[in-house]
DNA sequence: ACCCAGGGTCATA
DNA sequence: TATGACCATGGG
C-alpha cells in the first residue's frame, strides 16, 4: 500500500527535484531555517546569506548576532535560528567539516545531528537525506496527516514509530525516499491540509473524508 | 482579522 | 511522559 501510494503521488505530480538548494551547505543551512516555515520566506534568507556574505560555517560562526539575525529575518523566528546556525556550524567546525562527517555511521552520525541545539529528528533527517544521502526516511506534519487519514496509522503516532513504518515497508533507496518526501510536502500543501478537500484529492478514495461528508468513525 | 507554514526547546505537573 | 508557551515573518 505504501508503495502504491508512493506511485500515485509520482504519477500524478511528477519529480520534485529536491532539495531546492545548489550546494550540500546550502541544504544544511536550509533545513533549520525552514522548520515551521515556509519555503519562500526561507529562500529570501538564504538570498540574503548570500547578499552578505555569510555562505560558509566560518562567516556564519564570525557573524555577530544581531547581523545573523537580520540576514535571516524573512525565514521567522531569527533570534532562534540565528543561535541554531551557530551551533551547528561551530559543532561542523568541530567536527572537521562534510568530509569527515561523510565517513561516519549514519545511525552514529543521527545521533550526533541530534545532540546539537536546534536540530530535532526531522531537521537531522533532513540533513541526512537530503545533504548526506543516507537512506533515511523523512517524517513531517503532512506525512503524519496524509498517513492516519487513509487509516494506515494512528494521528497520534510518534515521530520514531512512524519512520520505522516507512522503513520497514520500503527498500533503502535515497532517490525513491528522496521523492516520496517531497511529494508528501507536495500533495499536503496543495490537497491535504488541516481540513480535509479530498474532491480533488489524487487519494481521494482511500481517505476516510469524502467530499463534504465525514467518514463514520471520524469526529 | 484570522490561520498556517517542510519544528524544537524549555518550563511545568 | 506529556502537554503548553514561546519563538516571528509573509502569504492566503
Amino acid at each position: 500500500m505504501i508503495k502504491q501510494i508512493y506511485q500515485r503521488l509520482f504519477d500524478h505530480y511528477g519529480p520534485q527535484h529536491w532539495w531546492p538548494a545548489q550546494e550540500r551547505f546550502e541544504i544544511l543551512v536550509g533545513a533549520i531555517l525552514t522548520q515551521n516555515t515556509n519555503w519562500q520566506n526561507v529562500e529570501r534568507a538564504l538570498h540574503s546569506l548570500s547578499l552578505a556574505s555569510c555562505t560558509t560555517p566560518e562567516q556564519i560562526v564570525s557573524c555577530p548576532d544581531q547581523d545573523l539575525a537580520a540576514h535571516i529575518r524573512s525565514s521567522g523566528y531569527f533570534n532562534v535560528k540565528a543561535r541554531r546556525l551557530k551551533a551547528f556550524c561551530s559543532w561542523l567546525l568541530e567536527q572537521g567539516g562534510l568530509a569527515v562527517l561523510d565517513t561516519r555511521d549514519t545511525g552514529d552520525l543521527r545521533a550526533e545531528l541530534l545532540s546539537v541545539h536546534g536540530i530535532g529528528p526531522e531537521t537531522a533527517d533532513d540533513m541526512l537525506l537530503y545533504a548526506f544521502e543516507r537512506p533515511v526516511f523523512v517524517i513531517d506534519a503532512y506525512t503524519r496527516r496524509i498517513f492516519s487519514r487513509v487509516g494506515l496509522v494512528e494521528e497520534k503516532i510518534n515521530y520514531e514509530d512512524l519512520q520505522c513504518f516507512f522503513e520497514d515497508s520500503l527498500d533503502a533507496d535515497v532517490g525513491m525516499f528522496n521523492e516520496y518526501h517531497a511529494l508528501i510536502v507536495r500533495h499536503g500543501k496543495e490537497v491535504c491540509r488541516t481540513s480535509p478537500r479530498c474532491d480533488t484529492c489524487v487519494l481521494k478514495d482511500l481517505c476516510a473524508f469524502r467530499a463534504g461528508v465525514e467518514g463514520p468513525d471520524r469526529p
